[in-house]
RNA sequence: GGGCGAUUAACUCAGUUGGGAGAGUGCAACCCUUACAAGGUUGAAGUCGCAGGUUCAAGCCCUGCAUCGCCCA
């Protein structure tokens, strides 16, 4: 139970990390290995150990806080898995940085002492993001905490590949690969970025065996020439038709290499004549393997040309190209260059231009996990949502190419195989190998490459809960409800860990996979650091607290589309949240402890009515959330606090409150204040957990933590707390006053005056209405007098409004302006003949009538009467105000 | 070249079984009314990208086009 009371402003800096220590502390966070509740279980998507958190980050993880918090509230047993990946690549080149600052290279320290220092720049700086997550309120279980090179997470890895291995599904190969001449390692096709470039396309002759003429080829890379092994022309191609010849000489070299046919080439582009470089070209490779060509190699790990480029040797290969570009001009070999955009491959770790090149390499086999991973989306076992990505997935997995999974790199697991040289037995084994299990020499050698970071993450869902033991947490979250990602790892991550997961766990790794939007800048550009347009999310929760930013998150996280932000729109939602402070603070001036129960008899027609609304709004957040409809759901908390419970509800009830009708009344008014604010809070918790916690905490009717509570929403309560009927009442008196309030506005009748106002109505029930709740008129109107009056009585020099039925006449005597009486009222009955006339001719349309549902064209016949209604009044309004004008 | 998405008020965007267009910000006017000026009240503002089609009825469904963006090759 609480007690005290608010500061004047909201003030987020304080509470923040109060709340959070106190959740945590309290061990609020923690999932029960094994329970009779209902459990829900979400894995994070792990950053990199490296990363800081930006604005895509904050948005995944809001949004799986949101969920974690809301099942939470609904007395789920929740596991929230935190943890980070060890990022290979990039961790490895950090740490070649900080020893290049020593004037050291990782050569020179060795292997085992580069991985210590790895580790220990870990301990030290690794992982800053966890805090930042923190920060932001993220309620992970934290004493979960796992990193992918954990040792736990290692044997999984290490289980994973020698079973693959078994099966046949993890093999050895030369073949193509992207190559990072900086980084050193071979990529995954996916770890290419291809960028558009600004680049020539050269033409160059190869003349034939002894000629001056000879076939021109146009490539955008000439330096790879030395590495050709043939030229292809398509069978098809009539300019070739009457070639005899049948080789060329390879210029700038004493090659002589065969002209193949194969329509594969493309007679459209360049000349028709496709120089073939097997070794440094993925499609020439693939046309090398048919036509059993020569795989030549002429460029080494370091991007430099190798023996087969002769006078080149050793030149960088851009280098090179500029070089054997000069001497083909020289030796009038090159017939012309024109200018081309081409796409380029690119290192997505240090966006160095990657080189194709072969190498030998580890490779998954994934057509067999992949098509049961497919299989398990298209029969729906998991869902992708929204769900068009689903097209994306099938596109991806059923066109996949194997998956090149050694690194040549340090850092990362290494690769569990061991080689006898002496008689060429591989070993791949659980437990580390002491001697070769065929010859027994104990000399054996262990496989220097590491394994691609993401071949760990894929075992992510399963891994951190313990697997290969059959753990209780296994039992209890496997599979995990929903993993929640942007849709630029969809291939990298959430596909690796469908395949995985059904392989291993003969189950999908989650129901639901929720696809983000991407965070961009406020005119929709990506936030990158060279074009300076970041935000950092953490100066912005300085700024404006996490909440503000968390709900700014939420209400834009509309599926399918980008998030815009900018620091603006979080000062918008930090005035929301001021708001409800205020609401708050003006609750608690009357609330008291013994305000917990509602006398539902004695209700008045706005208590009975924000009882619907919150009834409403309560269903709407929860369907929000359960349906990732996140926007949706702030939204529709949003506009229920602000303008239904602050700019309505508050307002109706400061009388009561006031104690000015009677102590049963103000008890009544605090009871209903008391519950709805509560609820509110609830329902706000998983956007805003710090500031509703701060508030729960010090209103009297509640006890302990706001994590504890639950979510206001039962069937049953809602079914008795919605109510239509008085929604529509009190519509009825909300838009007499807004008429009366718009008189006093367009006739510029100061607020301090008091007027009186007479009204008119035939319809019994709005008489009833309005008289039972007259004071609310004349307190929100700011009225002198409210009163009913006959036909005969109209006032003579009075303004009007129409609501419903009833007319309500501003009494003006003395001070009104016939002209402005007489447009304001020109002007609305305008607007409402335009929507008569087109409900009209519905009406008249007599397809209409026939084929329209009965219930649309009942409801277009009730508007029509009421609009008519309206307008026959307008007009009667209108002409009593000219003849009064005369 | 293939695929996906966007185009609605000045700006940012909502708008699912198709029934006649909404919000926030901004703008204008008035107001320091005892929770809140980080506020209140009132108001102005849109041929829903263009052109066809389906339908009694289209922002929504279909076809084509334009512009912009993303992914893959």
């Amino acid at each position: 139970m609480g007690s005290g009371s608010l500061d004047k402003g909201y003030e987020p800096s304080g509470i923040e990390e109060k709340w959070y220590k106190h959740w945590v502390d309290n061990g609020f966070f923690k999932a029960e290995d094994k329970s009779d509740k209902q459990s829900f279980s979400i894995v994070i998507p792990p950053p990199n150990v490296t990363g800081v958190l930006h604005m895509g980050h904050a948005l995944n993880n809001v949004i799986q806080d949101i969920m974690c918090r809301y099942r939470r509230l609904l007395g789920y047993n929740v596991l929230w898995m935190p943890g980070t990946d060890h990022a290979g690549i990039a961790t490895q080149n950090v740490v070649e940085r900080d020893l290049a600052a020593k004037g050291l290279t990782r050569d020179q320290v060795g292997r085992e002492e580069f991985i210590k220092h790895v580790w220990k720049w870990r301990e030290k700086s690794g992982g800053a993001i966890i805090n930042q997550l923190k920060r932001l309120g993220a309620s992970c279980d934290w004493d979960r905490e796992r990193f992918t090179m954990d040792e736990g997470l290692s044997d999984a890895v290490r289980k994973v590949f020698v079973r693959l291995y078994k099966e046949g599904l993890i093999y050895q190969d030369q073949y193509i690969i992207n190559w990072c001449p900086r980084c050193r390692t071979a990529l995954a096709d996916l770890e290419v970025e291809h960028k558009e470039q600004d680049a020539y396309l050269y033409y160059i002759r190869y003349p034939f065996v002894g000629k001056k003429q000879g076939l021109t080829v146009a490539t955008t890379r000439p330096e790879t020439m030395f590495g050709d092994t043939a030229v292809a022309i398509n069978p098809e191609d009539d300019r070739f038709k009457d070639l005899e010849e049948v080789q060329v000489t390879l210029p700038l070299t004493d090659r002589v290499i065969p002209i193949i046919k194969d329509d594969y080439v493309d007679t459209q582009f360049g000349t028709g004549a496709l120089k073939v470089t097997p070794a440094h070209d993925p499609n020439d490779f693939h046309l090398g393997e048919k036509h059993e060509l020569q795989k030549l190699k002429v460029i080494d790990d370091e991007g430099c040309m190798l023996e087969g480029a002769g006078q080149f040797k050793g030149l960088d290969r851009f280098e090179c190209r500029e070089k054997a570009v000069e001497a083909l001009t020289e030796l009038g070999l090159l017939v012309k260059k024109e200018p081309l955009k081409n796409s380029v491959g690119h290192c997505y770790r240090c966006k160095t231009i990657v080189e194709p090149s072969i190498s030998k390499q580890w490779f998954v086999k994934v057509a067999p996990l992949a098509q049961k991973a497919s299989e398990a989306v298209r029969s729906g076992r998991t869902r992708i949502l929204p769900g068009n990505w689903s097209k994306t997935y099938f596109e991806w997995m059923d066109n996949i190419r194997d998956w090149c999974i050694s690194r040549q790199i340090w850092w990362g697991h290494r690769i569990p195989v061991w080689k006898c040289p002496d008689c060429k037995q591989v070993i791949v084994e659980e437990t580390d190998p002491t001697e070769c299990t065929s010859c027994g020499s104990k000399d054996i050698v262990q496989e220097t490459d590491v394994l691609d970071t993401w071949f760990s993450s894929a075992l992510w869902p399963f891994s951190t809960m313990g697997w290969p033991q059959e753990t209780d947490l296994l039992k209890t979250f496997y599979p995990t409800n929903v993993l929640v990602t942007g849709f630029d790892i969809l291939f990298f991550w959430v596909a690796r860990m469908m395949m995985m997961g059904i392989h291993f766990m003969d189950e999908v790794p989650f129901d639901d996979v929720y696809i983000h939007a991407l965070v961009r800048d406020e005119h929709g550009k990506k936030m990158s650091k060279s074009v300076g347009n970041v935000i950092d999310p953490l100066e912005v929760i300085d700024e404006y607290g996490a909440d503000a930013f968390r709900f700014t998150l939420s209400a834009f996280a509309a599926q399918g589309r980008d998030v815009k932000m900018s620091k603006d729109r979080v000062e918008g939602y930090r005035h929301f949240v001021n708001k409800l402070w205020n609401a708050s603070r003006f609750a608690l001036m009357h609330i008291t402890q013994k305000d917990t129960t509602i006398d539902y008899d004695k209700l008045s027609l706005p208590e009975k009515w924000i009882l619907s609304r919150c009834a409403h709004t309560s269903l709407a957040v929860k369907e929000g959330i359960e349906n990732y409809k996140f926007n949706e759901a702030a939204s529709a908390v949003y506009q229920f606090v602000w303008h239904e419970f602050c700019d309505w509800f508050l307002e109706t009830t400061k009388p009561a409150l006031y104690e000015k009708e009677g102590v049963q009344r103000r008890d009544s008014a605090r009871s209903v204040l008391s519950k709805v604010l509560k609820d509110i809070l609830i329902m706000l918790h998983p956007f805003i957990p710090f500031v509703t916690e701060e508030i729960y905490q010090i209103l009297p009717a509640t006890n302990g933590s706001i994590m504890k509570a639950n979510y206001p929403y039962s069937e049953k309560e809602y079914k008795t707390s919605r109510d239509e009927a008085v929604e529509k009442d009190m519509d009825f008196i909300f838009g007499l006053i807004s008429g009366i309030r718009n008189i006093r506005s367009e006739m510029n009748i100061q607020p301090s005056m008091k007027i009186k106002v007479l009204a008119q109505t035939t319809d019994e029930t709005e008489k009833i209405i309005i008289s039972e709740n007259t004071s609310i008129i004349v307190n929100l109107a700011a009225l002198e007098s409210f009163n009913f009056s006959d036909v005969d009585n109209i006032p003579s020099s009075s303004a009007s409004s129409v609501t419903g039925d009833t007319t309500c006449f501003v009494s003006l005597e003395g001070i009104i302006d016939f002209d402005k009486e007489i447009k304001r009222l020109e002007k609305e009955f305008e607007k409402n003949t335009k929507e008569l006339r087109s409900v009209q001719k519905r009406l008249h349309n007599e397809s209409f009538l026939d084929k329209a549902p009965q219930e649309v064209i009942q409801k277009v016949k009730d508007k029509h009467s009421d609009l008519e209604e309206k307008n026959n009044k307008l007009k009667e309004n209108l002409e009593r105000i000219q003849e009064m004008k005369r």
